[in-house]
DNA sequence: TATGAATGAGCGTTCATTCAT
DNA sequence: AATGAATGAACGCTCATTCAT
């Protein structure tokens, strides 16, 4: 008897967390209101309420498909490797791509809410931020160890600071990116990064 | 009439500020009540506005003067420069020190929320904000400069861009620290740094 | 066309009634909802208003269905008369027996809460209320007649009165059981009941 | 530099008790609207939350105070004992003034309606009112033992149980008045308690 | 100048009710 | 006849802001 489909469902459903999603960014968290994200999704403020728990539910939805979305990024660039150093080059190609879309400005935004949303309101996000940020961070390691095996990278780094200080790059030049806009350097950063890596290859008569 | 000396509103001015920040900090930005910034500060609400026009005026504030703050962290490091790159493994340090200080979760936190509140409500803010990161910019830049006419490094690295790298790392680094809390690798990161800029070195027979 | 029968509109009405009052005995009128109403009902929540108006509706058809049930509790113990003494105590027992059952406790909370449904919305109800229980308070009295045309009771005895005061006891015991628990002394009150009927016998050489 | 003194706090405090008493007698607990009671109380909604909690501090309040009364009313009855017997009847036309007068009724809806309330959803409150029950419940029986030393009543009966059935009888008669109105017997049910104390007397050679 | 009681707009949320299917 | 997604009004409550004192 039932009239709606479950594709219809999901499509509303999706519609909410798309809609919550950009009144978070375009407002901040707490200044967006249910009104006004169900405004934003075509419906009523009750409706949400079919679809997600409480306004922290739907918060939790979108941080958390933020978080995926993030590592997922990371991941992929990490794992097309081919030659070690060029797969590093290419997690930065990725950031630094998604960084120059429009939509750029607004991801680095919500990156900064889903932090302090964690940090500030909900361990369980953080948790899942950190084992997203970890998992990254041990892609990277492993990519680093490959080169370092390859021959590719000097046996003496390490490769787990290495990846630290690589995703802290990152990070931050999404900060930097968000904050001086055209004056950001962009691309030399990732050069430097390129030159960086070419002279951590082994030192002749070292490795 | 006039019983108040300006001194004495100049004092309660800041006191204000400061109890504005300390909460801001400690609870988050939406979090603290203008009754509990009052409280914290000696006084009642009411008061508040004889020095502030709203929540938001003092959020104005408390930001401009986080981005002061900030800045001179990262300007007094890059200034104290006898060695260039040791000036340059000083501006890591102080980042890294203040990181490893029991309030510098919360410091990173309002960072955040500053930036956020910059990109979103206050132009003037994000102006400061701009002019502050340019101001840092520019000093690394100058010391990088300094570093390679002292020979220290490879005359071929881009001034610019090293300093746009070198200060995403400790912003990155910032929020890493956050997410991963005792699982960062902050002494890594700051090794690595160094690292590279020993291997950025002008080349034998190149220079 | 018509292809439901009378017939199964009458059963629908009923099995929603019968769900309606299992709800508002289980959690308070307030606090039963329409949808777990239609759910008990093996119904949507949208069904429920093809057989009545509203909720109040469906409140008041409760209640009075209530009443009803009220009444022919009382109306069928003192009916059941042999010895009329014999047959007041059979109303107590009647009542004490429904008190003792695990549903007595929501039984008694909805009997306050008709009460008050019927004192405060619904003139019409209270009315029913009224009717019901003078119905009840004549067939007591009137069994108090008869035990005192029999010589069970002395005559002097002002029959209304006891009838008024013998209900508002078994009233009064309802809410007792329901504040004290295992605490209220039913059987005592019961014993008390019989031994007065007892002393209120005809006294020697006086009646 | 408080320029409100405490008597004026005290004040509002009991206003808003007053306004909340009545909101929750005329309308019902659930009914009644914070908004409401605070504009009885000659207030904003939000000045309300300055004294109370919330909606169910209020409440709390509200029937604490009310089985407090209660309980006062039949603890004084009790209490003024010169003959036992006598001091049961006041005991009754303490109760029974109260009924007769014209906030009786809302009197007794308030009583039904803390009864729900403690027994739905406050089991400290029901706790509260179960002490406060069995107290009295002890001074009566305590008269009645008291009655029974000076000969005036059997030393058979059980005074425990008398004491229960007494106050159901009061209990109970207040429901009635509610429904009857102007038709309860209410001096025929006093009369008819009197009348059975009195054949509660010791038996001629028994005592 | 400073107080703090009071305001009132607006929040997240619930749920009786409606209506397209 | 029945569904259940959607509505929308109203709830309890918070808090930035005002103003009589």
């Amino acid at each position: 008897m039932t009239r709606v489909t479950q594709a219809h469902i999901d499509a509303r459903t999706q519609d909410i967390l798309d809609a919550a999603r950009r009144m978070f960014v375009r407002k901040g968290v707490d200044a967006a209101t249910v009104q006004e994200i169900a405004a934003e999704a075509g419906l009523s403020a009750g409706a949400i309420y079919r679809y997600y728990e409480s306004k922290a539910d739907l918060l939790r939805a979108v941080c958390g498909e933020w978080v995926e979305k993030d590592r997922a990024l990371f991941a992929r660039a990490a794992a097309e490797t081919e030659s070690p150093i060029e797969s590093l080059l290419e997690v930065g190609r990725g950031v630094w791509d998604q960084m120059k879309e429009p939509s750029g400005r607004e991801d680095t935004l919500l990156s900064l809410e889903t932090v302090l949303v964690g940090a500030r309101h909900s361990p369980e996000l953080a948790a899942e931020q950190k084992a997203a940020v970890l998992e990254v961070v041990g892609l990277v390691e492993q990519v680093v160890r490959r080169a370092q095996a390859a021959g590719e990278l000097d046996p003496q780094i390490d490769a787990l600071a290495l990846a630290n200080t690589l995703l802290a790059c990152s990070f931050g030049a999404r900060m930097l990116a968000l904050e001086l806009g055209e004056d950001f350097a962009a691309d030399g950063v990732l050069g430097t990064i390129g030159v960086m890596l070419t002279r951590f290859a082994p030192r002749r008569g070292e490795g």
